[in-house]
DNA sequence: CATGAATGAGGGTTCATTCAT
DNA sequence: CATGAATGAACCCTCATTCAT
């Protein structure tokens, strides 16, 4: 249903890199740990991957993928923009609270990369990005946001609280429910804090 | 004033790892490199460093311990919360954009780390965290904030925002003036997008 | 007949290293070296072998196997203890005169190392010294020997005055022929030197 | 009393080598190590010794001259050869019974060293095998030995047997008495095994 | 396509030795 | 004589990548 022209062993390198990597983190995996893991040869990998590296960067953009797809189902025109902006930042929490591998995935191990690999990161997030940017101008336009607030701007402070909030909960265990924060979260996107 | 009895070599080589650090990135850092930066013989390091990552631990701790100190100074009692938010976070940008391998080094090279360190590093923010919420609890308190948000939240929400534009414009290549974003930034978090 | 299902690399490494300890030393014989004389790359031998150690102490099980199954094929019961010891000792003292690169081994290198290593080692030669108290428990039934001598005892005299003899002739530069000395030695232990 | 020109911390140096080296072996045993357990800076040991190596023969030939000299002091020419040899043995195993940090450097870390130092220190046990040398040659003159034995062959016999017998108490963890040993031990030199 | 044995470059770390004080 | 901070050469081992089968 997915792009799937790709074998089955494609996704099988990537299910146990996802494993792999949030296991052990990106430099302290072993690309043969992750063969055996996915139950081939360590030189198959090669026959799939450039290097070690494009394991990460395809995993990403694979699950981002994956991630965007279910934006797109769950935020539709008939919502209005403020709906639009809960229903995101509900899928973003649920779904990496719902995967934990994903969310070490995404919120560790990707940090763990030079700064070549870094870009094309961000390259991948600008889907994601401009899925919040669309956002923030339907609202403009209909008059239930602010006319005058920078969208390139608050389209960061959104992402990277969430993400931030996303990351707190993973490094301190998961000891609490991730998708309670959306109410408040959203809220505070919505009002600030002034009185 | 700061616990600088530490020997001159102690600081050289931290310089040298900044240095290093934010041209390669952790991992593709040698510690030889280092060495050479620092004017110093590679065992040198050792006398200094009990292991690479030693290093990292040291500049960072280092780093912040001078940038809390400057938080120390700029922020104080007879501002109002807003004004003391504002300042934090001017202080915030303005600090990276002035030093962009530190920048490199908090945005980049310290989220190239395992768990374990992840961990350390969280601890070592706590102090610029626990700044935030009180600002944040002090404007509940006089009334010129809400009285109904989550202070261990919207903390998250606002460190995380100011973060993501600091890498964001890193990343871009700092192309524009990271300071200039200090007003709208801090606008965003006090009135929220909803109009 | 012998465990040699070993792949023919383990046994080219297992020469090369023979050579090397032989001509510097343990301590001062690269691992790199010995990769280059048993024709592989470095790495290969951690493929065969665990840690530097562990060459030596298979090399020694490897060549004590041998040396074993010489004496095992060389005595047999229809001799007497007498002729039995006898043929022991000209075993040991040929071999190591015909392979001196062995007798470096066995008189040199293995010495050169730890406790934990030389009791591995003492493991390993228990099976040498067994066969000559075996020599002993026969020659007192027969009655061919004395029947007052502590065996646990008279079986260390013996090979020692051996190893002893081998170490010194080959400190000495192997300038005479040890197997020249096997009728004098065992005439020693046969008669001792009372008159 | 001892040819003690020597400054103190010479012998503090050594006193600390010995202890380091029986509990670590040789290529273990750090130079601070030593240092500190002498109480002196690392550099004052070059002072004394040009490699650490030196150390290590310094120490055998110190201790070596210790023992030579209760040698002389033990046996004398009113003895007969029998009773010399005896007297040898006894030295020889209570001394190192009585002192197993030295009994682990002269039955292992001598060891550990390569052909050059091996000689070295057979130089240097030329004089305990010339005493047992002149113990043989005397029997054999008075006729209380046989007249027809090889004395430098039979010598390292005498000398391997009892290093063989002080080796094998030492790596069993000393469980038994060496000093038992010795009349045994001289009984089977005198008579051998033969009935 | 798949294998996995073989490769070999690379680097963190140790520690004997030196030398300015 | 004594110090001990500094040096830097040396080396084992790992592991991403290749390639003959």
């Amino acid at each position: 249903m997915t792009s799937s022209k790709k074998p089955d062993k494609y996704y099988a390198i990537l299910e146990g890199a996802l494993k792999v990597f949030a296991e052990n983190g990106f430099h302290k995996s072993q690309v043969s740990r992750i063969a055996k893991e996915a139950g081939v040869a360590d030189g198959t990998i090669y026959l799939y991957f450039k290097k070690k590296e494009d394991i990460l960067t395809s995993l990403f953009q694979e699950k981002l993928g994956e991630l965007v797809e279910k934006f797109n189902t769950g935020v539709n025109e008939q919502m209005t923009a403020k709906q639009a902006l809960y229903k995101v930042c509900e899928i973003h929490f649920s779904e990496l609270e719902g995967n934990v591998n994903l969310a070490f995935l995404t919120q560790i191990e990707l940090r763990q990369s030079d700064l070549e690999l870094r870009k094309e990161i961000g390259l991948a997030l600008k889907r994601y990005i401009i899925l919040i940017e669309n956002i923030l101008e339907r609202g403009k336009q209909d008059g239930s946001f602010h006319a005058d607030f920078d969208v390139k701007l608050v389209r960061l402070l959104i992402f990277g609280g969430m993400d931030e909030v996303v990351t707190s909960w993973l490094i301190s265990g998961q000891k609490y429910s991730l998708t309670a924060q959306v109410g408040p979260t959203v809220n505070f996107f919505m009002k600030g804090i002034e009185a």
